[in-house]
DNA sequence: TTAGGAACCTACTTTAGGGTAAGTACTTGT
DNA sequence: ACAAGTACTTACCCTAAAGTAGGTTCCTAA
């Protein structure tokens, strides 16, 4: 719900990139720092809250429930409350999500490819 | 030269997730509002300073050069100080920036696939 | 009965990125 | 002489995203 100023200059600038580059508009859905740590969790299948949480160890509940639910709202993962005994929720990609996998792997082919990924540090 | 704070649990998450996960890595290089813009205007050929800041109109000019320089940091485009009588300035693509192509791509095959691009307007 | 896990929510603070506004050094056209 | 263009720089401000630190409800096992 992290409240929004919709008439700053920085807003209308994002949502004119959004709306007229098509790259941008995937950034909007999957940039962040924890947004792509998130989805690959999922890419394995469905998992508990809990289980991501404890995947993800340095990342708070606020932010995590705050992405995860940005990602639902975006149709990326499907939310499921099992009603089981002790009740449990379950996140799992939907379609539009799966269908990351190559945008992803396509990302991650480059990180390794170029720039001796995992050495130097990064910049900024 | 945005001074940062290196010893913020913030840039430290931020740090491992760029070092341990490829999409991070890769959303470091090209994410914010304008680098996507910034390269789409750069994979027709090299362009010149002005002609990039004419054909991004709302873009300032601070925030545009700090792009460029981060861009030519992270290797992914050349600068080129033309020495002719009005002098000017060139930038176009590296190497490695020509190989996000298919990465930039993939990205708006996804945009155009799915989520209705153009329609409704983003979240967030 | 009290501790703990699961899945959240809420209020408050910090910070990095982006925006505003101005100035520089050099050259060319009028 | 002066405006205008080119490629920048610098100082300052504002905001959205991320972090801190709690609380909540419900249930179960010891």
């Amino acid at each position: 719900m992290t409240a929004i100023k919709p008439s700053s200059t920085r807003q209308e600038n994002r949502q004119t990139a959004i709306a007229a580059c098509p790259v941008s508009f995937v950034m909007d859905k999957i940039g962040g720092n924890w947004k792509p740590v998130i989805l690959f969790q999922m890419m394995s299948g469905a998992k508990r809250y809990s289980e991501i949480k404890k995947a993800i160890p340095t990342i708070t509940e606020k932010v995590l429930i705050q992405h995860l639910k940005q990602l639902q709202d975006d149709g990326l993962v499907l939310r499921k409350a099992l009603d089981v005994v002790p009740p449990h929720v379950e996140y799992r990609l939907s379609k539009s999500g799966q269908a990351l996998t190559p945008v992803l792997n396509a990302m991650a082919a480059w990180a390794f490819e170029h720039r001796e990924f995992g050495g130097r540090k990064a910049s900024r």
